[in-house]
DNA sequence: ATTTTTCATTTGTCAGACATTTAAATGTCT
DNA sequence: AGACATTTAAATGTCTGACAAATGAAAAAT
């Protein structure tokens, strides 16, 4: 068994390894394509090939022109936040995924939030939660507009917390899960019940309760599971 | 301003659409280099370049020879696993992120663990925490054996869980985390101490007694950010 | 001193060639 | 007919050389 990976792979790891190591410090310059293809000892078109693997995972940026070049990116928490969640959405459509193993995983993370998000959530985060809930009261909202805004209540809800690191962990369990479970369940759930449990977390949230926020938040993942498998026995018995 | 990306970023960004959709399902093998060049009009240098965008983010792989080509990788958890690792230890050496944050963030997520791996977790997960300990109090154990040894009690901590999606969920703040937060306090950590917490951990996850876990993980990330804050105090007196 | 022009550098794109790998097709021998 | 060796076609991997386009800095003109 041969594996020798290509050529531009191999000089992606390697500036890689750079970059992670902190050898390569943020905004630094690489050296240009025709230096690195000496340095290297490849083509142009190799080098060129190693770069873009780079800039696919927003490890460098490019600029044309005199003074271009590819510098060193700062990976900033947006990116990885965008990241996060297509990589999150694409596992959970490759892969055979049970919906219970989703929801689990999904209120299990949002749960570890609630603590902090009761004590420290802002005025902002409150308020953004209201509007949500009451856009989802509206009723002629699509199923889309819906899901929307369920995520936007949820991830409030989250980033209440203030801690960036854990907003960004749970970027997938938000943005990826919650979608693919809206989609499974839309047809059975009833929102006025959720409505009702998004507005009491609120609630609680606001008195700083942290012990009814995890409560409420065990009766959605409850009342989830439950919409979960009742959808899964209606196909069972159709087909 | 003009925003015109580059032409092999568009196709890439082309293509993943059609596999993030669906269109492209798994395994489906895409046109190849000189047929997508037609498609797209551009040479096959930028078809390259796209390909290789796409490569790096595992959305394809290729193969060479007669019936080669590009294919539409399945995304595994073992792929995302390693690039929620890469992107998070970036993310956090390239952001000022305070020690606090991160180790509240790290522990905030372990505990939402802790319940189901004190449910579910099989004989296997035990002992190779039990083997972790065992080899964290030997005393000739270098730093960064006994961080490793770390990480791997909290992983199979984490994995007790049973829940795929929440042990690539928890990737990023046990592995990328963690060895930052010894890399920090590894000159003022007691080993003692930890493998006495840790053991105590192992007895209550086999008692399957979810609140002890629960609290000593709590004990852990209270010493854990006393940890933080004396290094921070000695590095301060000290400057 | 300010504006304009020129120019060198660097990335982006293209075209064509050859090397390498791989599996299928073909040929050959038993 | 079956087993083995050889050839061949298709595909990716790599190289070379060229030109286009952007861009900042230096040079020139005003």
């Amino acid at each position: 068994m041969k594996n020798a990976p290509d050529l531009s792979a191999q000089i992606a790891k390697s500036i890689r390894d750079a970059i992670v190591s902190g050898d390569l410090p943020v905004d630094e310059r690489l050296p240009s394509e025709a230096e690195l293809s000496e340095q290297f000892n490849v083509s142009r078109s190799t080098v060129r090939e190693a770069l873009k693997r780079l800039a696919a995972q927003s490890l460098i940026r490019t600029q044309r022109g005199a003074t271009g070049g590819a510098f060193v990116n700062r990976l900033t928490f947006e990116d990885a936040y965008g990241q996060q969640i297509t990589t999150s959405a694409l596992l959970l459509s490759m892969n055979t995924v049970d919906f219970d193993t989703a929801c689990e995983a999904r209120f299990a993370l949002e749960r570890a939030c609630a603590p902090l998000s009761a004590a420290r959530r802002s005025a902002d985060h409150l308020a953004t939660m209201r509007a949500e809930i009451t856009r989802q009261a509206q009723p002629g909202l699509s199923d889309e507009s819906f899901c929307a805004s369920d995520v936007a209540f949820h991830r409030a809800l989250v980033d209440g917390a203030g801690n960036p690191v854990l907003s960004y962990q749970l970027a997938g369990a938000v943005e990826a899960i919650e979608p693919l479970m809206n989609m499974i369940t839309f047809t059975a759930r009833s929102r006025t019940h959720i409505v009702g449990l998004h507005t009491a977390i609120a609630d609680a949230l606001e008195a700083q309760n942290a012990s009814d926020v995890d409560a409420l938040l065990a009766d959605l993942a409850t009342y989830t599971a439950q919409l979960g498998r009742s959808v899964a026995d209606a196909k069972k018995t159709s087909s």
